[in-house]
DNA sequence: CTTCAAATCCAACAAAAGTCACAGTAACCC
DNA sequence: GGGTTACTGTGACTTTTGTTGGATTTGAAG
């Protein structure tokens, strides 16, 4: 069974308003590939991954993709709608086989109003998504596309939260959507970084040969590579 | 006097709370140019900007500057700092002469802690707010400058909160703040959206002169013009 | 071990954005 | 009205990012 405490809109709550919460989820499963629910689409809820992996992203209208983050088991996603009521934000698809909970907006509002302790959790994790948003705004306006990179294999602040995979287990694909370019520049930024000497290649995995470096590199503009 | 409902914050809120908040609150004045915070110092507080006009920005290495809001009364600010008490996300300065209200971290916490609809309505400003910044990193990630500045013009969903001044009265320099780009570069835009016929010259006020055309314009990626 | 699809590498090119330099123009203050 | 300052216009150039197309490698499945 789910450790709902270890969800941070639900620590510290105390046992009664909890088994209220669970007993209002619904649990849905959903296959490879399937839509958890799509971008402007009446508020889907509250929803915690619980097995599998899923993909958070929006689509401009040329099919270019921007991952916002991809989850896994005990995240949380759409606290936004779930809490406005407005439509989703984002798409949500399963990568993998996914399970999930689900709690409607309807039953988050009358669960908020009737506990003081999940309205304040809700507040203090609100405040720190927005944080997160800043800072990835920042970077799209700052920094380039190979300082996006280094701050990625960094794990810093901001990705670290959002994606739970190692950048070595991504696919170029996957990191681009990731930072919002292509493949291709994603591929050229890599190379630069090994031949810089601040990645390096240990058999067809890549680690950090220089983490100074790259945390330099990670907070100028230029590539300068 | 200030009337505190007209903020979305403490809407709807009992007379005794908003008495309470208001004997916590302190006034304080900014002269032109004068910094209100700075970003990363320790938690400013809760602002409300009551006379003046106050720029919300980040500013990266190399002294770019990256606007994220020009507030007017009665624009409140900082409010996610307020509330989790950790350091200021940005730097706020006075452009004008300017009055605030200040609330400090420790007497929000106790006054959200005390009063039920505060709390509420802090979690739908925040949810609101967050969706905003989410709609701004898109227009980064997939938006070119022409349409950026042609959403700008609109004045749609997000700019419209956030910046109270029409782009007509803004300096290139401005504009190019808030778009997260350089003066000459705002220039060469809108040169492009007036012999596009999207914009018309008024003397030397620019209006819209075709709201459909930008309106495609702000939604397509490329510039084409 | 072969085969096939997915992932990667790479080079050449196109387009967008940023930079630099300087000229023109409006606005504002004595 | 003259001079100063801030803002605007614009061309030439560089850098970065995006695009295209084909060659190559890799890994999983048969």
């Amino acid at each position: 069974m789910t450790d709902w405490h270890k969800i941070p809109y639900f620590a510290n709550i105390n046992a009664s308003a909890l088994s209220q919460l669970q007993s209002h989820a619904h649990c849905r499963q959903f296959q490879a590939g399937a839509t958890i629910f799509a971008e402007g689409d009446k508020c889907a809820g509250f929803f915690i991954v619980v097995e599998g992996l899923v993909r958070i992203f929006r689509m401009n209208g040329e099919g270019r993709l921007h991952t916002l983050s991809l989850l896994r088991p005990l995240a949380s996603f759409n606290e936004v709608a779930a809490v406005d009521g407005h439509s989703n934000p984002f798409n949500a698809v399963a990568v993998t086989q996914t399970a999930v909970w689900v709690i409607s907006h309807a039953h988050l509002i009358s669960l908020l109003a009737s506990d003081r302790a999940l309205l304040q959790n809700y507040v203090q994790q609100l405040a720190h998504q927005n944080r997160d948003y800043l800072e990835r705004l920042e970077d799209m306006t700052f920094r380039s596309i190979p300082a996006r990179l280094a701050k990625l294999f960094l794990h810093e602040t901001t990705y670290a939260e959002h994606i739970t995979e190692p950048p070595t287990k991504l696919t170029q694909e996957e990191i681009a959507a990731i930072l919002g370019t292509t493949r291709e520049v994603v591929g050229r930024a890599l190379r630069g970084l090994l031949n810089a000497g601040l990645l390096r290649k240990k058999g067809r995995e890549i680690v950090i040969a220089d983490r100074d470096g790259l945390q330099h590199l990670a907070e100028t503009h230029f590539s300068q590579i």
